[in-house]
RNA sequence: GGCUAGGUGGCAGAGUGGUCAUGCAGCGGCCUGCAAAGCCGUGGACGCCGGUUCGAUUCCGACCCUAGCCU
């Protein structure tokens, strides 16, 4: 389906939208949709780890119905919550999508800050085996009874350049490792060797919103944060959270109920915590998300810096991509 | 006013006459199929004044503050 261009002007543009959460990301694509209507009609490639599960709409600030059919959205509830997503599902769903969207004479925007998906996608991802579930349940119980040290140590014979890049206490990246030398019979690191990107098959326009730099941006944000969960549970989020909790085949261990915020309610029915604790905790824990997003972005190549919340974004944005696509 | 208990880093919370509590938060970072995940690193304190001591956060005294009880 991915045909190979003719020739480098001729490389087909993607447009990225990305930022710690809580910057206006959905809003600016929704303004940018809106102001190159006609013009370039733009349809969203979500890059969300949490926006792929169905029912969890509130906490992962899902674009509404009225949205999503004024503007296509893809790669939003295609799982169910006690399903699975992966940077590599990701990377081949949203190339996909970007071909469709293009065969239909549109243009894609990727927006959303799930910077391993981002990552994956632009710098490419090893040709890897995929998740092999009886493996990790194998894994998660030797774990159990011997600690993650010892499989790290195992790991250390089989497979020493691995070993040496991942922590000792590391589970999930030792388990990864592990799974995918018992899986293939070669070490992960051989398989990491080469990688392939969509980098050069595209022309990229990278832009990321960002706050401010400073104590006070970090304030800023963190009130703009602790704003939007407010607003989150007054729509209801509590709800949304027990009814994923009243399935009865949820738990902890899938990575939905993992997610920022939907953890931390979770608890209000699982431990007893109090609303106005768990509150408290779901703020701090997306501060922390937000934190670590822009550890990404500090060292992410080819980025448009844009300051988040500032005047006149989606004209200044809108004027680029046109510049970019007209070309 | 008296008695008792207690005052330890942003918060919680141990402890000791002379290296380090620890947890959480914060800050910095890592990141190849769970990534809104997982992991690593890190500054910062002993209410105040005086005394004892080679040395006091620790022992002694006064004072201040907090909580409870009593009058």
């Amino acid at each position: 389906m991915r045909d190979a261009p003719p020739s480098r002007d001729v490389l087909p543009l993607l447009v990225v939208l990305t930022g710690p959460t809580g910057t206006g990301k959905s809003a600016l694509a929704l303004q940018l949709a809106e102001q190159l209507q006609g013009r370039l009609p733009l349809e969203i490639i979500s890059v969300d780890s949490a926006q792929v599960y169905r029912g969890m709409d509130i906490g992962t600030a899902k674009p509404d119905a009225a949205q999503r059919s004024r503007l296509p959205h893809h790669l939003i509830d295609i799982r169910d919550p006690a399903g699975s997503y992966s940077a590599g599902e990701f990377v081949r769903d949203a190339l996909a999508a970007a071909d469709e969207i293009r065969a239909r004479g549109h243009q894609p925007l990727l927006v959303g800050g799930t910077m391993l998906y981002l990552h994956a996608l632009y710098e490419g991802l090893a040709v890897l085996p995929q998740a092999d579930a009886a493996l990790r349940r194998e894994l998660d119980e030797q774990a159990q009874a011997s600690g993650w040290p010892a499989l790290h140590a195992e790991l250390a014979r089989l497979d020493p350049r691995a070993a040496a890049r991942i922590a000792p206490a590391d589970g999930q990246r030792i388990q990864r490792a592990l799974e995918v030398w018992r899986a293939t019979g070669v070490p992960i690191s051989e398989w990491q060797r080469r990688t392939q990107g969509a980098r050069e098959r595209y022309r990229w326009l990278r832009f990321a919103l960002l706050p401010e730099d400073s104590p006070a941006g970090r304030a800023a944000l963190r009130a703009r944060l602790s704003a939007r969960l407010s607003g989150m549970l007054a729509a209801g989020l509590l709800q949304e959270v027990e009814r994923l909790y009243a399935r009865g085949d949820l738990t902890e261990q899938h990575a939905s109920v993992r997610a920022v915020g939907y953890r931390q309610l979770w608890r209000v029915f699982s431990a007893g915590a109090t609303p106005l604790e768990a509150q408290q905790a779901a703020l701090t824990a997306t501060a922390q998300l937000a934190k670590r997003q822009l550890t990404w972005l500090r060292r992410a190549p080819d980025l448009i810096r844009l300051e988040a919340c500032s005047v006149g974004l989606a004209e200044a944005v809108g004027t680029q991509i046109l510049a970019a696509a007209g070309a």
